[in-house]
DNA sequence: TCTTTTTTATTGAACGTTCAATCAACAAAA
DNA sequence: TTTTGTTGATTGAACGTTCAATAAAAAAGA
């Protein structure tokens, strides 16, 4: 059924065979055969779209960085400027929906945080995005607290949000959303408790 | 040089050399050569005392583990039966301490984790060691707090000291300790502060 | 409108490489 | 001489990549 513009279409269904791929046997054994198989062509055309199976793991790794980036950035945008509150609340919850908290991302995000320590274009890609979470939390606490609480309060809330996803990826029962929001929400509101004789810009 | 009494010696290196090669070069290039030279051995010895390769990859994780359950216990046995804060605070120093917080064991670390997802040996493995964290800290915070609010505690602390640890295995400036317990001090700080009606525990 | 040609999309068998596992052969110690 | 420990070449399976062959669609020509 060779047709004109099959390209972006192409491209999507094999980035969304290699998460299912990683998700029902892991990324080592995730092979262009498997992968091209739940996407429904043949293996060849992996080589021919990616240029080759490396090409396609870092086409993933991006779409999944995107999706987040949209996540967080479609909660934000509706927000007024001044509301640090709310904007670490959307940037919580856009890292817990993850454009569907489904097991085959979560699966996808660890496979890639393991490889991204020997893989110099992975580990460029998700180290962006670590900045990326810790700078944005940074400028918001920046608002309510000093420099060095804020920064002190942006790596924790770093690590909480990462590691309440780690373990609801390790977990058999999988990610309890609502759960992992509100210890989250929870840790936020401490940290901006403590900015009580600095600015007052809390809302609701 | 062949003497009797070689087997725990030649585990020892073996499992020593699986963490030095998954640091190099990562898991999925961790082959038997490569791990049997840097033991200074032949690859058939692996097959010898570990039955296959997995047989050394689960006996490494093993022994990481291992030497987690140690850290944490040769700092808890020291201290008095009550006294939930120092016992917290012996577990996160006994996890930041992980028996040297080496690039290799981290990294062998990750790369477990991610592996945990798709074979069950090591993955029963992990989800009994986090278990083991959740549930220490849970009965710990037990005696300060109500049920429902020592859960949440537990699960909160867990998942800060899983992400500090996460997000210090993939910063390319490796994991600032001091910094990470700090953090993690504070945290468990913020939750006994909230245990004022409950029992007055808290020592120092 | 009906060929013919060109372009685009795709296949899958073949190839070369790499890997873990095996095992016959060997060496030092008992 | 027997036992224990070790080697490394060999084997067969599995992998990613390549590419000649093919088929459908689009474009050009009649």
């Amino acid at each position: 059924m060779p047709k004109v513009g099959m390209e972006p279409i192409r491209r999507r269904q094999l980035i969304q065979a290699t998460m299912e791929a990683i998700d029902e046997a892991g990324l080592a054994d995730a092979t262009v055969v498997r992968i091209a198989r739940l996407a429904g062509v043949s293996a060849g055309i992996i080589s021919h779209y990616f240029g080759g199976k490396d090409g396609l793991l870092e086409a993933t790794m991006r779409q999944i960085l995107k999706d987040l980036g949209q996540a967080v950035h479609e909660r934000r945008k509706v927000l007024p400027e001044h509301a640090p509150r709310d904007h670490m609340r959307a940037i919580i919850d856009g890292n817990f929906d993850r454009s569907q908290v489904n097991r085959a991302v979560v699966k996808t995000w660890l496979a890639f945080w393991a490889s991204s320590m020997h893989q110099r274009s992975l580990h460029r890609l998700q180290h962006v995005n670590d900045r990326r979470l810790y700078s944005n939390l940074c400028h918001q606490f920046r608002q309510c607290l000093p420099k060095q609480q804020a920064r002190e309060a942006a790596g924790g809330l770093a690590a909480m949000i990462d590691g309440l996803w780690l373990r609801g990826a390790l977990a058999p029962e999988g990610l309890d959303v609502d759960r992992a929001c509100k210890l989250a929400y929870d840790y936020l509101d401490e940290k901006l408790a403590h900015s009580a004789e600095h600015t007052a810009l809390r809302n609701a």
